[in-house]
RNA sequence: GGCGCAUUCGUCUAGCCAGGUUCAGGACGCCGCCCUCUCAAGGCGGUAACACGGGUUCAAAUCCCGUAUGCGCCA
């Protein structure tokens, strides 16, 4: 990580507890994250939950769950507290209003008396006579006696911000300075007439007293900033860094969003997806290390990640691309780290049949198809050739025996291999495959006749994991009861 | 509508800042071949891009200016 010239990193990740963490966030989140965790800083969370109606404790358990399963952590939060708390923007109201009335003081904001019906109906004409509406400042030079009038009269205010003239600059990291007239942006509203605090007040204010130096979050936010850094020269503090990614597309090239499929991370996890993949993913959308290496677990990415290497486009959220990552991520696991990963889905399928295999057992069936397995769910299938009676055949199974020759004496061979060849370890599988292949030879068979009725017979199934592990799944002894359950029938 | 940001294969990207070594490299996907008892996995190969138009320069994906498109913000 490269010095971003701050003494002290603090960064922020500030969601709305109004939904599931989305993948989007998660991604603002993992960059703060990187930063915080290679730059030596700290990473804060922050909830913004001054939206009553739309947010929930559910969904702010979901985000605070699903940051800590992606393998996200913090220094300073809602959960374990900090020295700059509370980390709840709806326990920092009276902070909110003290700055607010203090620009109030200033003269840098204003009451505004106009009704939202009012409002409505002036932006309506100016917008039909095609021009932009802005609002129209009638509030900001109101005389002593029109407020007492107002005030009289018992009507609500809310307070503006008096947008100064000038240019406003963005220091932005990754685009460099972002100008912006100050003409472009009209009197907004601080202070909501309900006395709640405007979102862009509670932002700057919460930066600012929790001292926060760069902060980091998503490119809707880049146009907003300029308002920030108007609200944080009022406030005479000093404006932190700001990096504005880019936001996550759907396949379709819009924002990400529902219609695109599942959008929150707890949906990934309960798809079967690693967190270590998960995060490797949303990390490289955007984000290079410069060459062409693309599999890194978290510890490497703290490693290896530099804002340089963050790209200013778009990120269009790619399925295969993930699912390809994921099982690269599947691969380096152990069997055993595999199976501890499987079993919670096995659980949660209400398949009690795996669930009774010993643990030495369940590991050898995971570890079998493995290569099955993009996601963590799609080993379940496979696996249920482990649970099937013996002498069960599928249709496609039974009609595949019929339909060789000779089947019969190939069987009878197996059997008579596996029996002469006790043993529970690799070495005796693959023995005893070889067996089998030298004994088709010497029939002149090629090894299909010989190898694919065992397969069919030892498992009902025309397609399953690789022989050998089927034979130390069952063991030489096995294997030969269970070809003679088939045999029976035949 | 105004303003802002972005623009390299279908997708993620390397290269751009310090112009020539690039008729643009890697990865996913897709296609083909090989391996093979099945399904996979794996190996090998192929497909495919500098948005467009002007400049600057001996030379531009790389620098400058426009245009277009996409996205975002303001409502």
């Amino acid at each position: 990580m490269e010095d971003l010239g701050f003494k002290d990193i603090r960064v922020r990740f500030a969601p709305s507890p109004t939904g599931k963490l989305h993948l989007g966030s998660a991604r603002t989140a993992l960059f703060n994250w990187l930063v915080a965790r290679g730059g030596g800083g700290r990473l804060v969370l922050r909830l913004e939950d001054t939206d009553e109606e739309r947010s929930s404790i559910d969904f702010e358990e979901n985000i605070l769950d699903s940051l800590k399963w992606i393998g996200i952590d913090w220094d300073e939060g809602p959960d374990i507290g900090g020295d700059y708390g509370p980390y709840r923007q709806s326990e920092r109201m009276s902070l909110y209003k003290e700055y607010s009335d203090s620009l109030l003081g200033a003269g840098r904001a204003y009451r505004c008396y106009c009704t939202s019906d009012e409002l409505d109906s002036r932006k309506k004409a100016v917008i039909e006579k095609g021009l932009p509406w802005r609002y129209d400042r009638r509030c900001a030079n109101l005389s002593t006696d029109d407020i007492n009038r107002f005030e009289e009269e018992g009507r609500p205010y809310a307070v503006r911000f008096r947008v100064p003239e000038g240019e406003v600059v963005i220091e932005d990291i990754l685009r460099g300075e972002v100008k912006v007239d100050a003409k472009e942006i009209d009197d907004f509203i601080i202070s909501r007439s309900t006395g709640k605090a405007g979102f862009h007040l509670a932002v700057v204010v919460d930066d600012m007293t929790m001292d926060i130096s760069i902060v980091i979050r998503g490119d809707d936010h880049l146009t907003n900033a300029a308002r920030h850094v108007l609200l944080f020269e009022a406030f005479g503090a000093r404006t932190p860094r700001f990096l504005h990614h880019s936001l996550l597309m759907g396949p379709d090239g819009s924002k990400l969003s529902k219609r695109h499929g599942s959008t929150s991370v707890s949906d990934y996890r309960g798809q079967g997806y690693l967190p270590e993949a998960l995060m490797n993913y949303l990390a490289l959308l955007s984000w290079s290390p410069g060459d062409d290496r693309e599999i890194f677990t978290p510890q490497e990415l703290v490693k290896e990640f530099s804002i340089k290497g963050i790209s200013a486009s778009k990120a269009i959220f790619d399925f295969d691309k993930l699912n390809w990552l994921d099982r690269q991520h599947i691969k380096k696991l152990s069997s055993s780290e595999l199976t501890d990963q499987v079993v919670p889905f096995i659980k949660n399928s209400g398949d009690g049949r795996l669930l009774g295999l010993e643990r030495p057992k369940l590991e050898l069936a995971v570890e079998s198809v493995r290569n099955n397995m993009e996601k963590l769910t799609d080993g379940l299938e496979p696996l249920e050739v482990y649970v099937r009676p013996a002498g069960e055949l599928s249709e496609k199974a039974g009609n595949e025996l019929r339909k060789m020759n000779e089947t019969g004496e190939a069987l009878g061979l197996c059997i008579e291999v596996l029996r002469a060849n006790p043993g529970t370890d690799l070495e005796t599988a693959e023995r005893i495959v070889e067996q089998m292949r030298s004994k088709a030879k010497e029939k002149e068979w090629g090894a299909r006749k010989m190898l694919w009725p065992f397969r069919l017979a030892v498992t009902g199934l025309t397609i399953g994991p690789d022989l050998t592990h089927l034979i130390m799944f069952w063991e030489p002894e096995g294997c030969a009861r269970r070809i003679e359950a088939v045999r029976e029938k035949f």
